[in-house]
This record gives structure tokens, C-alpha cells and sequence, in this order.
DNA sequence: ATGATGCACACT
DNA sequence: GTGTGCATCATG
């Protein structure tokens, strides 16, 4: 007597296959088994057990399982659940889903940061408004049954700036939901946060905490994976993918720096951590905490409404006051480097303390650009502005890794003084060089970690303070917290407004207000000056006075004036082809098809190119669905999905992202 | 996703 | 007449 299942496998396609085996022996919900797939064997996701053949499948068409490969299931009932969930709300397979599950773990090496001592020991006394977080948190004890009208779970906000004590609140709360006998998941943003909060979090629960970071090979994964749901760690730490660690009678999932875009996934499924979490809190009864000195727009938002609690942290505990933020303009400046900044630079070191400059993303500052006729110098397959890099001699494309010699007068009007403007980091490193010929000063940037332990050498050598000046890009800005820092300079904070991406104006203010939390984090006197072109733009100006209440309440009336999120919600279809033709006809097909299939309520931006129109030879093209709600617009999508795949042009690939983050 | 299949045009 | 290239299709 034979006994049916069905599994599913790593691929786009959604459905269910069924398989048999002669006696039920090992097999069971929650294995994987190799099984004859087509004309190979696969690795498949045993979903559940069946009673009958389903429909048009005929008896002589169902194959056997060949080998079942888990000695015990990794996924229970819950997870699948989840996985199934997922497939209906990001579009996607449900063994996609489980797959993203249990990351097969790529060796990519995160650098180990130097310590944080900022909240490594426990306190043993914490401040009233600590303590008010504290009880507001474990107060409601949550249960199934006793969720909120609206089902979501009871959520929290620790609303502080860097080093306001956030930390040992997450901790507390985490101790509180241990001793209740439950569990806890305690996400932090990729890669450099990691490793701290995992020592952190080791020190202060030793063995009960598990750590599931993507840098652990595929079996020491999967064994931490089975001894968290054999209930063997109830404390667990990790990125965006511990979100879904099988932890039993799950109580808290902490989300410390909440606004960090490392939460959503950059490949399919592209989950967002949060929405997972949100998930799995309110199915599984447990309460969510957030914490960031910037929340994301959404969050805000829903603590205006009263979704999440907010819980104020105002004052920094370890003595140091918030920074003084100066905007200072760009405009009648040679160079990269303004008098305030240079002055400051060298008070800075005077005093024997540190400074790091701050500038955004690589590719997007540094280009060429004809001081005439403003004509860019541009990568051919890319369409975005190349980088000049001084120590190559080239003009190099971010995107695909294009380079060229730099033309030495521009090719549209002939103007010789044409010349590099625009700020790159080896540009300001050339100026503080010339500059301050005394000072030490190192950069780092994706260039610089490249090289083996690149980075971390040059973060332990700032920490021991080897170095004076400190240059980098987005990488430092994150979970760096070195005492003898007292100098931050943002060298072009327009750069992020300049993106095309209805985000940029939040994560600018974001990025600065983060910056200016690493200054002055122990002393009162810390100093951040931040450069620019548009002393009159409000996200400058409120960023630079820490509005975080004012600059949300401009930049919220803008997205609903606009209809963007958090006001609507967004599915975005994206077509890339290396032939544009291809492109074209497959993205307005796609646009046709759906149309007629938008709901009343909803409706479609584009056909349009993609922000950035071509990457690596892939012409990109994009259509958005835009609705109030998820419900309609996501049974709309799913239709026109499945009327886009028969007949598709093979050629033509479609990438779908829900909720997307990005714009670019 | 991926591999098989079937049809188009090319060339010893 | 067979051989390479790509669109189409199904996978239980």
C-alpha cells in the first residue's frame, strides 16, 4: 500500500508535485527527499501527505521518492505555513520560499569589528526612561487569544538616538520573555552589527544563545538550525534571515535598527524581514520590538496611528550630549573640502582626537562632468555616470566593471578645461593629504576591504587610534562606535537627493542623522559638519537639527499628496533583455495584460525605463501596480502573472518585487 | 530553473 | 543529409 506526498521544489513554478513511497518508512512532512524530477534527480521539500491522486494526475505518472535525506524533519507545520504564506504574498514558489529558509549559506566573510563597549556589560542600573521602555514591553502579557482587533501583534518602538541605551532595554526584554519560559529572535541589519551583538548577546546568555549568520557553512547552519528548534537555544541572533529561526513557543522578535534597507531581501523571494516578523508574531502570539533613532516612514506612521507604541529614549546615557550639526555650503568652495570642515579637521587633531568623513555611495559622486556644456561621461552599457579612479588611470563603471581612459577634452564641445568634478574618495583623500600632510589617514571603502582583512585592519587601527582621519563610505557608518571620535564631515550630502527613487529624501535624512550619531558619543563636544549645495533643502536643514518629528511630517504629506508608500503599497515588474526591442515588446505586453486586470481602486505607473536603464548589458524596464491595499492589487498580480508566463518571450526575464525598497 | 524537444537555416 | 541555435514546453 503505497502512501502519497506532495513536494516542492527551489523554482519559480508555484505548485505542488505529488510523489509516493511503497511503505511509509522515513518520509514525512518537513524532509527533503531526492526525487526524479523531468529527466534529473532533484532535491525536493516534502510540503504534507495525501489521501487521493489530485486532478488529471494519472496513477502511472507519479514517481517514487528515491531517497528521503533528513533523519528528522527541518521545517514543521509552522514553517511551511509560513513558506506558503510567502509564495502568496511575494509572488513566488513555495519551495522558493523554504529554500530562502534555511540559506545554503554562500562562504562570504564578514569582517569582525572591534568592540563595542558601549552597552557590552550589563548595567545594573538603568535609567527611568529605560525602565519605563522596559515595563511597557513586558507589561500586556500577549496570547493568541488575546490579540488586537486588527491582528496585529502588540508592537514597540524605541524611538533614541545612538547611544541612548537601546541595547540593554532589547536585552532586558529578552531576559524578561526567557524567564517566561519562551523564546526570542533578536535581528540585526548584515554584516556589521552581527558579530558584536552576537558577542554581546553570548556573553550575557551564553549557551542559550545560537547565532545563524550567512558567513557559516551549510552543515554547522543546519546544525545550529536543528539545536534552535530542538529548543536547545531559545535565544537566537542573526540578519534578516534568522527571522525565520524554528524557535519553539517563539515570544520576541527584537529588529534593532529597524530602517536598515539590509532587512529586505535583494533576491527572490524579496521578503522584508519586518513582514515576516510581523507575521510570525501575530500567527504565533509573541510581541515585536523595533528600535532606531530614524525609523522608516512606515513605522512612523504607524506609530502616529498607534499600531506601534513609541517608547522615548531622549538622552544619551554614557554622558555625551548630542552633536552640534553645521550645514555648510559647497557653493564658492575649490575642491571637496570647505574652511569649517578644514578648521575643524585640524582643531580635531589638535586635541589628539579622531575624525572620520562621511561620504555616500561610490559611482554616484564621482564623475565627470564638462564645466561648459555639462556634458557627463557615462558607461555605454550602463547609462550611469563612470568613476574616475586616479589610481587605475581609468573611468570605471560600478554596474558592470566597464573602464575607459578619461578623454582629455570633452567630446561634445571640445572644452579643454574639462575635468573631474565631483567627489570620489580618492579625490578628498588626495585633498587631505595635500591638506594635512601630518595626519594618518586611511580609507575605507569597498575598494580597500577587497584585500583580505582589509577592512578590519583599518577599523583596529582606527580603534587604537593609529589613524587621525578616517575616510569612508556607507560601511562606516553603520554599528561604529569609537570614543575618540569627535569629528564627523558629511563631504556631499546632496548626493542620495539627486536618485531618482521616491525613498532618497528619507534615507538622506536617515544616512545624516546616523552619521551624526557617531560623533561625540562619549565627549559633549562632538562636531558634525555636513557639506553641501542646498543649504535651503528642508531635508538638509531638518536632518542637521535632528527633526526627526518635522522632517516626517513634510516628507509624509508629500508621499500622500503623491500616493507612494506608506500610503499605498507597491508591486514592481521588472523586464530585463539584452536586446531593448526584446525589452520593449515584452514589457508593454506585460502592461497591456494588465490593465484590463487592475482593480478600481488601483493603478499602473510606466511602462517606463528603470532608473538605471541598462546594467550589464541588460536593457530594464519596469511597470509599478499601485493600490491602496495589498488585497486587491496582489489577486490582480497573481492574474497577470499567470497570463505572462504562457507565451512569454524566453529572453525576456521578469523579476517581481513586492513592497520593493529600492527604486534603483 | 532546467533540460528535452522540435523546428529553422547552414554547410561538408 | 546532418549539424548548431534558439523558442517552447513540461516537470507528478
Amino acid at each position: 500500500m503505497s502512501v502519497l506526498f506532495d513536494l516542492v521544489f527551489d523554482i519559480p513554478a508555484d505548485h505542488s508535485f505529488t510523489y509516493r513511497v511503497d511503505d511509509k518508512g522515513e518520509a514525512m512532512p518537513g524532509k527533503r527527499a531526492m526525487v526524479p524530477f523531468g529527466r534529473r534527480d532533484c532535491l525536493g521539500y516534502i510540503i504534507a501527505e495525501r489521501e487521493n491522486l489530485p486532478d488529471g494526475v494519472k496513477e502511472e505518472a507519479v514517481k517514487k521518492i528515491r531517497r528521503v535525506v533528513d533523519a528528522e524533519p527541518i521545517f514543521d507545520d509552522n514553517d511551511i505555513e509560513i513558506a506558503r504564506w510567502m509564495a502568496g504574498f511575494y509572488l513566488c514558489g513555495t519551495g522558493q520560499a523554504l529554500a530562502a529558509m534555511i540559506p545554503s549559506g554562500r562562504k562570504m566573510t564578514y569582517p569582525t569589528l572591534p568592540d563595542n563597549d558601549e552597552e557590552g556589560e550589563p548595567s545594573l542600573s538603568i535609567s527611568d526612561e529605560q525602565a519605563a521602555a522596559l515595563s511597557a514591553i513586558t507589561a500586556a502579557a500577549p496570547c493568541k487569544d488575546d490579540l488586537p482587533h486588527s491582528g496585529l501583534p502588540p508592537m514597540f518602538y524605541l524611538y533614541g538616538i545612538t547611544g541612548s541605551g537601546k541595547t540593554e532595554v532589547f536585552l532586558r526584554a529578552a531576559q524578561y520573555t526567557l524567564n517566561a519560559g519562551k523564546s526570542v529572535i533578536y535581528l540585526v541589519p548584515e554584516i556589521s552589527l552581527t558579530h558584536q551583538t552576537a558577542e554581546v548577546i553570548g556573553r550575557r546568555f551564553g549557551s542559550q544563545a545560537a547565532t545563524l549568520h550567512s558567513g557559516m557553512s551549510p552543515s554547522s547552519r543546519l546544525a545550529e538550525w536543528m539545536r534552535i528548534r530542538r529548543g536547545e537555544a531559545p535565544i537566537v541572533v542573526g540578519p534578516r534571515s534568522a527571522v525565520f529561526a524554528p524557535v519553539p513557543n517563539l515570544g520576541l522578535i527584537i529588529i534593532d535598527e529597524e530602517h536598515d534597507s539590509s532587512y529586505k531581501s535583494g533576491n527572490t523571494p524579496r521578503y522584508h524581514a519586518r513582514q515576516i516578523a510581523l507575521r510570525r508574531c501575530s500567527q504565533e502570539g509573541a510581541r515585536l520590538v523595533m528600535g532606531s533613532a530614524t525609523p522608516s516612514a512606515e513605522a512612523w506612521k504607524l506609530m502616529t496611528e498607534g499600531g506601534i507604541k513609541r517608547l522615548d529614549l531622549s538622552r544619551r546615557i554614557s554622558g555625551g550630549g548630542m552633536p552640534q550639526i553645521k550645514p555648510v555650503s559647497l557653493a564658492k568652495t575649490e575642491g571637496c573640502l570647505t574652511k569649517e570642515l578644514k578648521d575643524e579637521i585640524r582643531i580635531t587633531a589638535e586635541m589628539g582626537r579622531q575624525s572620520i568623513l562621511f561620504m555616500n555611495r561610490r559611482g554616484f559622486a564621482h564623475f565627470y562632468q564638462c564645466p561648459s556644456c555639462g556634458w557627463e561621461q557615462t558607461c555605454r552599457r550602463c547609462s550611469v555616470s563612470l568613476t574616475w579612479h586616479k589610481s587605475r588611470g581609468r573611468c570605471v563603471c560600478h554596474y558592470c566593471g566597464y573602464s575607459e581612459p578619461p578623454p582629455s577634452a570633452c567630446p561634445k564641445c571640445g572644452c579643454v578645461e574639462a575635468g573631474y568634478r565631483g567627489f570620489g574618495t580618492e579625490m578628498i583623500e588626495e585633498e587631505v593629504r595635500r591638506s594635512f600632510p601630518d595626519l594618518r589617514l586611511r580609507r575605507a571603502d569597498a575598494d580597500t576591504a577587497g584585500k583580505k582583512g582589509g577592512l578590519e585592519e583599518t577599523l583596529q587601527l582606527f580603534k587604537t587610534g593609529m589613524i587621525d582621519i578616517l575616510l569612508g563610505t556607507q560601511m562606516v557608518a553603520k554599528g561604529l562606535n569609537f570614543p575618540g571620535v569627535r569629528l564627523v564631515g558629511v563631504v556631499f550630502a546632496d548626493t542620495g537627493l539627486h536618485l531618482p527613487d521616491f525613498r532618497a529624501a528619507e534615507r538622506t535624512f536617515s544616512l545624516i542623522v546616523q552619521v551624526a550619531g557617531r560623533a561625540g558619543r562619549y565627549f559633549p563636544d562632538g562636531k558634525v559638519i555636513v557639506q553641501t549645495l542646498r543649504m535651503e533643502d528642508p531635508t538638509i536643514t531638518r536632518s542637521c537639527a535632528l527633526d526627526v518629528a518635522g522632517f516626517f511630517n513634510a516628507e509624509l504629506n508629500q508621499r500622500k499628496a503623491l500616493n507612494f508608500p506608506p500610503f499605498s503599497r507597491l508591486i514592481r515588474l521588472t523586464i530585463r533583455a539584452k536586446d531593448e526591442k526584446r525589452a520593449d515588446a515584452a514589457i508593454r505586453r506585460l502592461a497591456s495584460l494588465a490593465k484590463p486586470l487592475l482593480p478600481a481602486d488601483s493603478d499602473m505607473l510606466g511602462p517606463a525605463e528603470c532608473p538605471i536603464g541598462i546594467i550589464n548589458d541588460n536593457f530594464r524596464k519596469q511597470i509599478i501596480l499601485r493600490s491602496p491595499s495589498m488585497g486587491s492589487v496582489h489577486t490582480a498580480a497573481r492574474e497577470i502573472l499567470a497570463l505572462y508566463e504562457k507565451g512569454k518571450d524566453s529572453k525576456a526575464y521578469l523579476e517581481v518585487d513586492v513592497d520593493p525598497v529600492s527604486m534603483l
